[in-house]
DNA sequence: TTGCATTATATTGTGCACAATCAAGTTTAG
DNA sequence: CTAAACTTGATTGTGCACAATATAATGCAA
């Protein structure tokens, strides 16, 4: 009885999974941090932290489809909707809202309800918007750079992550 | 001049370097909050958050390491200073203080100045924090089973990571 | 047309993360 | 010994994440 105190109430094998070291998990939650510090830097520069940067990549994305001729560029700039930024980005309401209010402020872009549905808010990049994407270019760039791993690992590696995350969500 | 307007001023490699899709950054990120979502209701039962789990995982390590005859339970409880705790997982003081309370309210640690260095807090586990490991042991198992990999595919891409994280870090 | 369920976003509250700063204890140079 | 440098944590402020709830617009059924 009193052998056991001050010991865990588990076997050999339980304590030997319950190692941080072993465990995949706390593997990526590392490295997710350690990657958007090495970002940090870069994003401070352009005023925006690395969930905001997810945002204007999607904007910038949508933006970039538009291939238009020589159109008034209030008219050209496609709108996204916060459910449709939730969905790429896997974030709800609770979060893109108030994130979304900042990059207003910054002027970056503006928020507007939708004519057909007043209940969709449209978020539209504004000139300044726009124009950060030149300075942002540089960034996956540098990234990759920094890195000094071969691109191929890193495509890999980001299928096997993807195929982590598909197993998890099903 | 004007055919530019609502175009990015960026040319098409930039323009697919910063497609979200193909970046490895937001799928680690993305990945780390969708296993953070795999392991919630697990810990819910615990009444543990992912990060306070991992400080839990620590201590219990340490406290595993310990092989001790019957002694007291109070004198064979190994204590973690904050900076141990936060070397291991990469996180300060601004974090781990205010979790550490939170544990300690939930009494599954005890707080208290080192008295060889009153500037360290040694962090002990409870009688109840040791006892909760029993039903922590199931977890890891548990997550292993719902991701349906054979193991040595995880601990391939554990040690990938680790290599992106060192490449990062340095 | 009037409810009523549904959809889209906002708000609130809790808990990380992290930068910046502060306070207190310890060590060391002179 | 004493002042300066250093170490260790705590605190403050900002910004995610996310659950739970609220609000408001839409659409459908009776």
């Amino acid at each position: 009885m009193s052998e056991n105190k001050g010991k865990l109430p588990i076997n050999s094998q339980e304590r030997k999974r319950l190692l941080l070291d072993n465990q995949l998990c706390f593997q990526v939650y590392s490295a997710s941090r350690a990657m958007t510090q090495a970002y940090r830097p870069l994003l401070k520069k352009l005023g925006l932290t690395y969930p905001q940067y997810l945002v204007m990549l999607l904007l910038w994305e949508k933006q970039g489809q538009i291939d238009t001729g020589p159109l008034d560029a209030t008219c050209c700039l496609a709108p996204s909707s916060v459910s449709q930024l939730g969905q790429r980005l896997r974030l709800d309401s609770g979060t893109l809202s108030p994130l979304l209010k900042r990059l207003e402020q910054q002027g970056l872009l503006r928020r507007q309800r939708s004519q057909e549905d007043e209940r969709q808010l449209e978020v539209v990049l504004t000139p300044q918007g726009i124009a950060l994407s030149k300075q942002a270019a540089q960034v996956p760039q540098q990234m990759i750079c920094d890195l000094e791993m071969p691109v191929e690992t890193l495509q890999t590696l980001k299928h096997q992550l993807e195929q982590l995350q598909n197993k998890i969500s099903s």
